[in-house]
DNA sequence: GACAAACTAAACCGCCTGGTTTAGATCGTC
DNA sequence: GACGATCTAAACCAGGCGGTTTAGTTTGTC
């Protein structure tokens, strides 16, 4: 509708302010966890009154909710390489390796995890969307993946789902664990490629010919 | 025996009151994390006054890194089976795969994981505890003995310690993922057998011989 | 220039928090 | 049977919480 569009584009610099909230409270909500950050903190970080805060989000949980959930589908990474048909597969498991060890060990990816592990219990969709839009989507893709590469006579797996979830988990390594738990907030690179190596290296003497 | 009896549990019921708070703090901490819990709820559930707590411990922080750190420590199973000479590998790493996958899904084993890595921020020594009290450990004794099993010839590794985290981390599989998200609280031993069975498959496929 | 919508800062509400203090009850010990 | 330690319930504190309200200001449109 016209008068609609126009009071969209009028209403413009003030409709950013929603973003402006959304900004500020993931970053709060991400670094220090639902209950230590305040409303009145939110407000003061996104430089917007709490009154503001109020007239576009229902309460904390909503907002919390809110954030926490885009955060889930907006980081997951390019899996392009999955889709096309198998090509060289040492190359294939090495890049979506890096891809997905990177993931795992960044600082968002390391705070998402933790935001959604320690408040599923009271905000199961969280858990949902976490894993349905992360671990599960690239589980799927790279079991498709192998099957189509095991009808091409490269590899040889029993089951093409359990193969993709042991290649997974192997990248979800103790560098993985020591960023969850603060011991190494910053593996290098280096580390990491080596474990994906590592990884890309055994499954392969296990499942390839 | 009636004047015994109650002897007894006046007795006891001094010295057993810290162990009360510990075991009432313990299950509410466990369950609804740090934040949620409040000290009256402690004392309600310990069945014992607010300034009792206080006298025995310093505030809340203490209480709870306490109690974290006491089941970091606790829960820790029996991987003696680790200690002894290399006997038939396949059913070592089945029987030490079923014991530590089986801890990853337990609902202690994910409430402990939940706290330390949700508060880890806030409690760095939990972090501490927790790895080197078990992550580590385990990988330890595996890598061990996996370099002992190769010396005897029954392996081919590159790397025992490697190799080591690879087995564990194809433990941390998706049941464990899920468990933690609230997803699948009670995964079917089955199910968990079948992981370690696979995991124990792969591994041998790749390094044995 | 009038007007409605979006915004602001600040006061305000009731409630709960971690933590302390009171005054008194119970207990084992000498 | 009295003492010191340990416990109790309950009142109390200052402060922060989520959330609302008020009263007034900016903004773009007509």
């Amino acid at each position: 509708m016209e008068t609609a569009g126009k009071l969209d584009r009028a209403v413009g610099a003030r409709a950013m302010k929603p973003q402006q909230i959304r900004e500020a409270a993931a970053r709060l909500f991400l670094a220090q966890g639902y209950g230590a950050v305040s409303m009145d903190a939110v407000a003061r970080e996104a430089g917007v009154s709490k009154a503001t805060i109020y007239a576009h989000f229902a309460d904390k949980a909503e907002l919390f909710a809110d954030l926490v959930k885009e955060e889930c589908a907006r980081q997951w990474p390019d899996t392009a390489m999955l889709e096309s048909e198998p090509g060289d597969l040492r190359e294939a498991l090495m890049a979506v390796g890096m891809v997905y060890a990177e993931l795992l060990v960044s600082p968002k990816g390391v705070q998402t995890f933790r935001m959604v592990v320690a408040e599923s219990p009271r905000f199961p969709e969280l858990g949902r969307a976490f894993y349905d839009g992360g671990p599960r989507l690239i589980r799927d893709k790279l079991a498709a993946y192998l099957a189509r590469a095991e009808a091409q006579g490269k590899l040889a797996l029993g089951d093409p789902r359990l193969a993709a979830q042991q290649f997974l988990a192997m990248l979800r390594c103790e560098h993985h664990l020591r960023a969850l738990t603060g011991l190494d907030p910053a593996p290098a690179p280096a580390e990491i490629a080596r474990v994906v190596a590592g990884a890309t290296d055994m499954f392969l003497r296990a499942y390839g010919r």
